[in-house]
DNA sequence: AAGCACTTTCTTAAAATAGTG
DNA sequence: CACTATTTTAAGAAAGTGCTT
């Protein structure tokens, strides 16, 4: 609906917008003299707004193809390439340059995204190998310790002359024969891990921009 | 002059809401 | 309720602004 008193401006040019994106777009008028760079003012809906009040919109999808290809190859391009696209499309030079800064801006943006994500799973596989690895310790640890406590058992068995067959019951099991995971472990990749470290799942991240 | 970061303006499609038979 | 018309909203693209190199 239109409040400036002529309904028909909005229509035909929604019309003309609809029918020929790529057209309507060089409808704008290529703000004829030497442009002092003034803020737009919002189109509200008690300004006129025919054809001169309108600006750009919508670049054509050939066109848009057409730059992509172009993006592809280079992402800056110098001046006279960048006019001569600019002829090649019929846009205006400024609005190619200014096609190929949104660009670039959302490339930067798209790849920023990439690099937060690799190094996320970078840093969970970091996690995962670290607990693996601490778990692995502590095994050793359990391992030797049980190793010296044997020793122990046999050096005082020997101090004590105690030759002969002893009817004490030798534990037939050790620390190093703990090789099933007990209740409340978790195994990972053959490793047990302690209930107590490690909660990859629970990790919280600070996503930069979502 | 050209590029960049940030911002504004505008388009578009989809969702929400209102009006009517 | 079902359908249509209108309004609102959100996302994304094009362009403006001010600053830096």
């Amino acid at each position: 609906m239109t409040m400036n008193g002529n309904p028909f401006v909005d229509d035909e040019l929604a019309l003309i917008s609809e029918l020929f994106p790529g057209t309507y777009a060089q409808l704008a008028p290529p703000s004829q003299e030497a442009k002092p760079r003034r803020r737009r003012r919002r189109r509200n809906r008690g300004e006129p707004s025919g054809i001169t009040g309108m600006k750009k919109r919508k670049l054509s999808q050939v066109q848009v193809d057409i730059l992509e290809k172009r993006f592809g190859e280079e992402h800056k391009l110098e001046s006279d390439r960048k006019d001569k696209l600019a002829a090649e499309l019929e846009l205006d030079p400024r609005q190619v340059a200014v096609w190929f800064q949104n660009r670039r801006t959302r490339y930067k943006s798209k790849k920023l995204e990439e690099e937060y994500s690799q190094l996320k799973s970078a840093y969970e596989n970091a996690v995962i190998e670290a607990c693996r690895l601490e778990a692995e310790v502590r095994k050793l640890k359990e391992r030797l310790a049980g190793t010296e406590n044997e020793n122990r058992r046999l050096s005082e068995r020997l101090d004590h002359g105690g030759g002969g067959a002893s009817n004490s019951p030798v534990s037939s099991v050790t620390m190093m024969d703990h090789q099933t995971p007990w209740p409340g472990e978790l195994v990972y990749d053959g490793v047990f891990f302690p209930e107590s470290s490690c909660i990859v799942d629970e990790m919280q991240w600070v996503a930069p921009f979502m």
